[in-house]
DNA sequence: CACCAGGCCCTAT
DNA sequence: ATAGGGCATGGT
């Protein structure tokens, strides 16, 4: 089956993507929207999407939903804030950790949306609590870089429609976007939406 | 009351 | 290399 046209056929069942997808599909992006993507990427993380709004409409009613806010304050208040996103001391960790990157290493989001991609991919995995998944959620939808996102929808669907047999990550990303045959990251960041919308309408 | 959700890390085979 | 346990909350 051609990619693109599972690509097509998603978009004609399902429209353009909406609820969260509309800030993370936008484009382009505010600076502000920016970070809240990167902060809701972490918090995402094994938790369903009701529980991770509550946590970011904490951090935003108290006026941290920011990677330098995130970085100054303290550890406790972050963690009550996200409570509801679940995992929270871990994650309250991790956010601290990817904001330190971020703004004191790099030099904020626009300095590090400029630097090499695979190489900020790799120093992204470096840090603990940054995996492949969130990586890439950072690297297309923050920073707009064409690297397929692979999750756990995505391997159903793969699998669903038998698209190939190995389902590691590297295979799949390179799957899809060999399949798509273009580096354009606004088509990978709708198809993969359209993959999740997908998943959980059936 | 059970089970689930855009993961990730650590440990033991 | 790969499997299993732990992390934690709110919804169904």
């Amino acid at each position: 089956m051609d990619i693109y046209l599972l690509y097509k056929t998603l978009r004609e069942k399902h429209g353009k993507p909406s609820g969260q997808w509309s800030l993370w599909c936008k484009r382009p992006k505010t600076k502000r929207e920016k970070e809240t993507v990167i902060i809701e990427s972490v918090l995402t993380q094994r938790a369903n999407w009701k529980n991770v709004s509550m946590a970011v409409a904490n951090l935003n009613n108290v006026g941290l939903l920011g990677l330098r806010e995130i970085l100054s304050a303290e550890n406790e208040k972050i963690q009550h804030l996200i409570k509801p996103s679940g995992f929270y001391k871990t994650k309250s960790i991790r956010l601290k950790t990817l904001a330190e990157f971020i703004v004191n290493r790099c030099g904020g989001i626009e300095k590090t949306a400029n630097l090499n991609y695979p190489t900020l991919r790799e120093q992204l995995l470096a840090l603990k609590g940054i995996g492949n998944e969130t990586a890439d959620d950072i690297l297309l939808y923050a920073f707009e870089k064409p690297v397929f996102v692979i999750d756990e929808y995505t391997r159903r669907l793969v699998k669903k429609l038998q698209l190939t047999d190995n389902l590691s990550y590297k295979h799949l990303q390179d799957f899809f976007e060999n399949g798509l045959g273009r580096k354009d990251y606004a088509l990978y960041q709708d198809f993969h939406a359209l993959i999740v919308i997908d998943g959980k309408s059936g």
